[in-house]
Order: C-alpha cells, then sequence, then structure tokens
DNA sequence: TAGATTGTTAATCGATTAACAATC
DNA sequence: TAGATTGTTAATCGATTAACAATC
C-alpha cells in the first residue's frame, strides 16, 4: 500500500462501506457483480466504484465484473483487518463499558485487553476479558504491554489529560469519543466520533424539512 | 430557514462544529471573534467560515467580526437546539442504555423517554426517565405519545425490521446506530453512526501511515 | 476618518460523472 | 467472435480559497 498517500479520505471512507456491502453479498452466495449491479444496491454510480476501487488496485475482470468474495478480502486487507489489533478503552462510564462489550469489534480482530478509569468503585470490574485498572497506572500498562489503539470514552473535560498521558507513553492511534477535539502530536493519528454533532445534524434536518 | 434547502451538507455538518467552538468561546469569557481568529482555532479557512456563515445569515459586522454569544444564540436556533425533543431508543442493550445514561444529550434538550426491548429480562428496568417497554407496545406507545426521534440500538438483524414499526407508526426521524442501512419512507430522515466504519477507517490510516 | 473585517463574487481546486478504448 | 464490463482519460460539477468592494 506504498501508493496510499494522495487517496483522497471521501475515498478512503467509502472502502467499509464496500466491504460491509459485499460482505452482505457473500452471505447471500452471490458471487460476482459488476460496478453497475453494486451501485444500484449502495447508491452509488458505477463509475465512482470503479475509480474509488482502482486507487487501491485493478480487482476486476473486463467483460465479467468483480469477484464478491475476492474483492471482498482485498478490501479487508487493505483496511488491514486481516491482523488483530489490542485496544484500551480509558474512561469506563456508561459509553466506555457499551463499547467494551460490543461483540462486533472483537469479531473484526478488535480485541479490548484493558480498560482505565480513576472512580476507585470501578477498578476491579471485569467486561468480558477487560479489567478496570486505576488511571495512574496506565503509563505503566503501556510500558508491559503492546496496545494499537486507545478509545478516549472520558467526559470532554478530562480528554486533553488523558491524550497527553497516552501519547506520550507510545500511543500512536486514537478512537476519540469524547465531546471535544483533542491535540495530538503530529505521528499520532486521531479518528473523531463526535455523536453529539451527528445528534445536531440531525435536529437541522428534522427542522428543516 | 426557508432558503435551508439548497445548503450543501458539507456546510450542514460543520454547524455543530461551530456551535461547540463558540460555546467554548463563551466560557473563556470571549465576546467577539474574527473569522481569521475562528478559523485559526478550528483549522478552517477564514474564507470557508464567512462562507459557511452567510449559507444562513449575515451575522458578522464589518470591521469588528461576529459577536461570540449572538452568533452562538443564532447557530443553535438554526439547529433547533431551542426546543426540546422527545426521544425513544430501541434495543436497550449495552449501547441503547450508554445513550439513554448519556447527559449531555439530555441537556441539550434531547430526552429520552422510554426504551423498547424484546428481551422479557429487560423490560420494566429504569434508566433516568426511561423506563424499558417490551418492543411489542412501540406502536401504541407511539399513538399515545408524541416522539420525535427513535434511536435504533438493535443488532444489525433485527434493525430494518424495528426500523419499519417505528415509521409504520409515525416516526419521522431516525439516528441510526446499527451496522447496516437501513430503508425507510421517503419522508422519513435518518442520521447513521456507523462505528464499525470509523473504526475501519481508522485501522486504515494506522496501517497506511 | 482610517483601519479592520465582513459579505460576496471570481478563481481555483478537487471530486464525481461520463465516455470510451482495452480486453476478458 | 460478440457482448459485457473494466480501467482510465476527459468533462462536469461542486466545494474551497482568494480577492475585493462595501461598510462598520
Amino acid at each position: 500500500m506504498e501508493k496510499a498517500n494522495n487517496i483522497s479520505m471521501v475515498s478512503i471512507r467509502r472502502l467499509p462501506k464496500y466491504y460491509r456491502y459485499l460482505e452482505e453479498l457473500m452471505d447471500r452466495d452471490v458471487s460476482k457483480i459488476s460496478s453497475k449491479e453494486l451501485g444500484s444496491i449502495m447508491g452509488f454510480t458505477a463509475s465512482q466504484i470503479r475509480q474509488d476501487l482502482n486507487n487501491f488496485g485493478g480487482f476486476g475482470q473486463q467483460g465479467y465484473g468483480y469477484n464478491v468474495k475476492e474483492l471482498h478480502d482485498a478490501i479487508g486487507k487493505i483496511l488491514g483487518l486481516d491482523k488483530e489489533y489490542k485496544v484500551i478503552i480509558i474512561g469506563a462510564g456508561n459509553l466506555g463499558q457499551a463499547l467494551a462489550n460490543y461483540n462486533n469489534f472483537g469479531k473484526a480482530g478488535f480485541k479490548c485487553i484493558a480498560m482505565f478509569d480513576k472512580n476507585p468503585k470501578m477498578i476491579g470490574l471485569k467486561i468480558r476479558d477487560a479489567e478496570v485498572i486505576d488511571s495512574d497506572r496506565l503509563c505503566s500498562f503501556l510500558r508491559e504491554n503492546h496496545v494499537d489503539i486507545a478509545i478516549i470514552a472520558t467526559n470532554a473535560e478530562a480528554a486533553q489529560e488523558v491524550t497527553q498521558n497516552a501519547t506520550g507513553c507510545g500511543v500512536k492511534t486514537i478512537w476519540n469519543f469524547t465531546n471535544t477535539d483533542i491535540e495530538v502530536p503530529e505521528d499520532v493519528i486521531v479518528e473523531n466520533v463526535h455523536l453529539i454533532e451527528s445528534l445536531f445534524t440531525l435536529s437541522f434536518l428534522m427542522n428543516n424539512r
């Protein structure tokens, strides 16, 4: 994936959606599909699908279309879903616990190995394979365990501080669920899930129907 | 907001972010700000900010900039945040419960008044003001109570069925947290939060750093 | 008034769609 | 081979940035 650098983010963000629809086609035992058919299912133009896929390689065959399983697996590999990842969750409140419990992430290879919270009442609580550990021990944990992704699920006020702790002790990838933007060193990747922005967008749309 | 129809979605989706940053400025007692300053804080160009805001009205004053509180309140109104909304959550699993517990939504005026689940063990459970009700009673509940938004937090398999139940009984606005796209009548608005797509995008980015 | 900054038009850039030669 | 559909180039569309007259 050396050439991945000049691929647009809009195109990258569509990849998981392709992956999801291809999975569904596999479940329905569909073995081949054309860009036209896939487009009509997903609501894209055939042209866009071919452009998107050709950012990552030539997966199709002229006159035939795309082999569903082959394309699915190729996209999975491009997304890095052929590997396993160790994940920690910082903030063991309702949302943190829900994420730890959410089976789909584990099935996709993202394993939560620990949670962190500063609330003494929480410490020791176990959710699936992950135990809640005192936030003070975050750094020592990171030194002793390989961690691929840190999920920030604290309140907005604590977000920047825990982010600094985590990145300072080696975390390079963050999935941010707090209602704020966090500042990170430039070699750290952040993906934001700003639920409140999604809700407010919905609110706008329902008021301007 | 009669003219809201031809405003681009990318611009609409930035509104909640403006609102968030303006709130922060208010908290820091900043009373005025120029598009240039706001841009440097938010990582936008001044030009884009002025273009975005002028989609919705002329909120600024030449030679001065924007009054923070005025602009904040105006955007809040545009987003519909000056009203209260009654919300139900369908699916009272971990995620549904976490959303019901999530204080920020309530503070912004989105009140969860009931949850629905088909698991008998869940029924009667109370989270804040919302009780878990048998899914079979969804339609009768909707007939007897005004509901603005239904959050779908079931598993992907149940998503389409509960969506049909909800829209069939009058729901016009859906916030979809399931790992699938749902089909709705064309007068129904859906906002998707596809967590797995966000995670897979992050996975791609960390593998193509 | 002079300086600052908006609102808005024009220019540029990027993303999507259309077209078509290549080829299975 | 003929038909179908890709990969890719060209054309269009939309979003962002730049520029500047209007004006507080």
